[in-house]
DNA sequence: ATTATTATCAATAATATTGAAGGATTTTCA
DNA sequence: TGAAAATCCTTCAATATTATTGATAATAAT
């Protein structure tokens, strides 16, 4: 035999009446069912917790205890229940996003989502874009941003922004208009075999490039950018990852005719997702703020309108 | 609509399993049972706190947040339960004494009772024999500790030992045999009037003492005791409050003859207490020491053969 | 005596659980 | 590969269990 919190919320009104009449009428119930829920409760617990003094019921030594204990769980309780019911902003939010969003965008969207919405909590897992995607399909997370192609049936993908690369250097040397090939024999740095900027960078340039010279391959964007600083050499990466080092005049983004080299950000959830109010604001909001950041012209006319 | 704690013990279980069919085993339910009552939890919260994405139920946002608040306290409350059905000695015992007892026996069997049993709360409060005794009848307090004499009806009384009032005084000068009518005219200090040991005492006296002079009166033994030291006073108050000042030196108890002045300590409950295991060990604990203290002589000798 | 209160019992209402059927998806295996 | 089998959840009506009622008794207070 187990308690149950209806025993427990009728035990609690007793004892702060200490009438079973007046619990009744409190809470709708016939006395007898205060009665025989008392008794069940003792029953329960092996043991009465009221001496039956005259004609109250006053809490007995173990009673008291009990009261003491129950009391502010039951209260506690009552609370979670409301706030789930009522409250629209109460929840964790697990979001997955691969390498470049994570450390360029997520950042802001985060903080700036928990500013706006203090309840909610967000996890978030790094991995490129087939593990984001599996995550998904998995329902390991919510949603994800990934760059690169989706094509899951059961994974639904949006458009949120446009990934551009850019050709940078730190060298003013560069800093003229040019063609890409004209640069193939500079020296360049590049992302790892399997990431997705060098994938979509190589595979843009290969009917107009011959032979690159790539003489360093690292597996961060963070470290091709300082081993960048002072030296005279070449990346592509996304734009969103050296904009700051560009407004600051720290590296240059080189000119290069005809280069327009872009793919997609996507956000991806599952298709059996559930869209609870929560994870559609959440949805709402890091879409808008995606879009502001990837359009910098835009973001930044709207800094002016505010 | 309210959540039930059946409810959210099916849910916890689904969490940790992830399966309907495996908790419907572990619990030994029907798989329908579970899948309804998840149901039926998610219609009272209003939103579905589990995303059925292929045949797994997976924590949905809010439904993660919901976990989180939710598992701790349901496994508190189980063991809450499980504590008040298998432990005897939870509980809060209230203890009314009145104020000889509370000053100078209470102490001692509190420290040592809750040495004894840890889990075992004890309020203590104070009053003379009538509040003390009104306590009890009023269910305010489980157990009391009273001087002087108990008549209600409902009152269960036992007697726990003698008090025995001595004449004391902290000056030699009195140290040798005397009759009481001899001490009258010396200054005496005694408690206020409505007091019990006062009025036992000139009770005692009235037939063979014309007129005491008396010269201060306090409304505490340990005021009494305090004016005493250093100075040529006599009084006459409970063997107990002063047997360490007279074994240290610092009073005398002052050899009267014929004079055997005693009255009864008693323990009281309500007639329609229920004896918990708990309420027994402390009424025999508090009974057994209480018998050792006031008995001085196989006090001291009990305190040899340990 | 009358009123106010709790306890108890059988009857009944409400709720939880079952068992069977159905749908959707994954796994198995020809 | 593709059809059959297995797995797993949902739904629904039937049923078992539990909570609640209404009437009645018992007890103490006014």
């Amino acid at each position: 035999m187990k308690l149950t919190l209806r025993q427990m919320e009728i035990f609690l009104n007793v004892v702060a009446s200490g009438h079973l009449t007046n619990v009744a009428k409190e809470m709708k119930l016939s006395q007898s069912a205060i009665s025989m829920s008392i008794k069940e409760l003792e029953t329960i617990l092996g043991k009465p917790v009221f001496d039956r003094i005259n004609k109250k019921l006053v809490l007995n030594e173990v009673g008291r205890a009990f009261y003491k204990e129950i009391d502010p769980i039951y209260k506690k309780l009552s609370d979670i229940e409301y706030e789930f019911k009522n409250s629209e902003n109460k929840g964790i939010i697990r979001v997955g996003a691969s390498t470049t969003i994570v450390d360029y965008l997520m950042p802001t969207i985060i903080c700036s989502y928990m500013s706006s919405y203090p309840d909610v909590k967000i996890t978030l897992k790094e991995g490129n874009t087939k593990e984001i995607t599996q995550m998904i399909q998995e329902g390991a997370i919510d949603v994800g941003f990934v760059e690169g192609l989706v094509f899951e049936p059961d994974v639904i993908k949006e458009k949120i922004g446009v990934d551009e690369l850019w050709v940078v250097s730190a060298s003013p040397k560069f800093n003229k208009g040019c063609y890409i090939d004209e640069l193939a024999k500079e020296k360049w740095i590049l992302r790892e075999e399997g990431s997705g900027t060098r994938e979509v960078f190589l595979n843009y340039i290969k009917d107009k490039v011959d032979k690159l010279n790539i003489f360093l391959e690292l597996g961060h964007t963070e470290s091709i950018k300082s081993i960048l600083v002072n030296r005279e050499c070449l990346t592509c990466i996304s734009k969103i990852s050296v904009e700051n080092e560009i407004k600051e005049g720290k590296f240059y983004h080189v000119d290069v005719k005809n280069f327009d080299c872009k793919r997609d950000f996507l956000m991806i959830y599952h298709k059996d997702k559930y869209h609870s109010t929560l994870f559609d604001k959440f949805v709402y909001f890091s879409k808008k703020l995606m879009l502001q950041m990837l359009d910098t012209e835009q973001y930044n006319r709207s800094k002016y309108i505010k």
